[in-house]
DNA sequence: TTATACCCGACTTAAATAGTCGTATTTAAT
DNA sequence: ATTAAATACGACTATTTAAGTCGGGTATAA
């Protein structure tokens, strides 16, 4: 329990590979040569970034990503919800249809517990980890 | 991601409610019935937390469990690598058989991570949230 | 003796994660 | 123009983990 996702790991990866070229173009296979990533699920973890606009792409030979200036700067709460969704480390803090509710005797204290965490993703930035 | 199993959740719950029912057998049913968790799977929590000395059993009609004087000063972490096996955010914090290793860019951010969330569940207590 | 409850392992199902494939598009270089 | 290297994107499959079920056993109070 309480894993990150593949693809969070490979999405700071390749981010930290890619602030380490500076501005130019890094291709997904060059990553996923390099780190032993999985190509194809690489790259749809950079398109999905393209479209966040963490990251910047170019089509044709010599493309490839590179990242966006300020990037760095956005928490890493944001970051990971961006990739995979609302955190919650029990679902009633995210979707609240839980059949018990009422009857649930431990809400609060998990609720608690809950923030504690966010808060810590709240004051890592991207770049603590990418630079 | 990010997220405590099931199994947890139904133990704590379990928990609290014992512990609020003081010296008193409770079954797994009665438990099961109130706050609408599969039977035969919180059955199988508290078989697991008997083992572990958490809580005591008592066979025969009436039976049922209670709360072992002193659980609730045992850590969260504790709590949760008994029952779930060990935590982390990240595989090669467990089994450290990871094919990149040499290769990997984010391997102290992460770890540093890592260790603020234990450090957050070495502090709480199981008796904060079940007490 | 019966009914209630724990004990325990094997099994099945469901959900989430991880990974693959095919096809289209863009573009630099020749 | 043609080719090759790259991104774009959706559908699909596989794997893993979590969740839940079942069957047969033992203990014990009434």
């Amino acid at each position: 329990m309480l894993k990150l996702t593949r693809k969070l790991e490979y999405a700071l990866i390749a981010l930290r590979h890619m602030q380490d070229k500076g501005d130019t173009f890094i291709s997904a296979k060059e990553i996923a040569d390099m780190y032993l990533i999985p190509q194809e699920l690489l790259a749809k973890t950079l398109q999905q970034m393209v479209k966040l606009n963490y990251i910047k792409a170019a089509q044709g030979p010599h493309g490839g990503y590179r990242v966006r200036k300020g990037l760095t700067e956005i928490s890493m709460t944001q970051f990971m919800e961006d990739l995979e969704g609302p955190m919650g480390i029990v679902d009633c803090n995210i979707n609240a249809e839980c059949i018990q509710l009422e009857n649930c005797n431990i809400r609060l204290p998990i609720k608690k517990i809950n923030s504690n965490i966010r808060a810590i993703f709240n004051e890592i930035r991207v770049g603590d980890i990418t630079s």
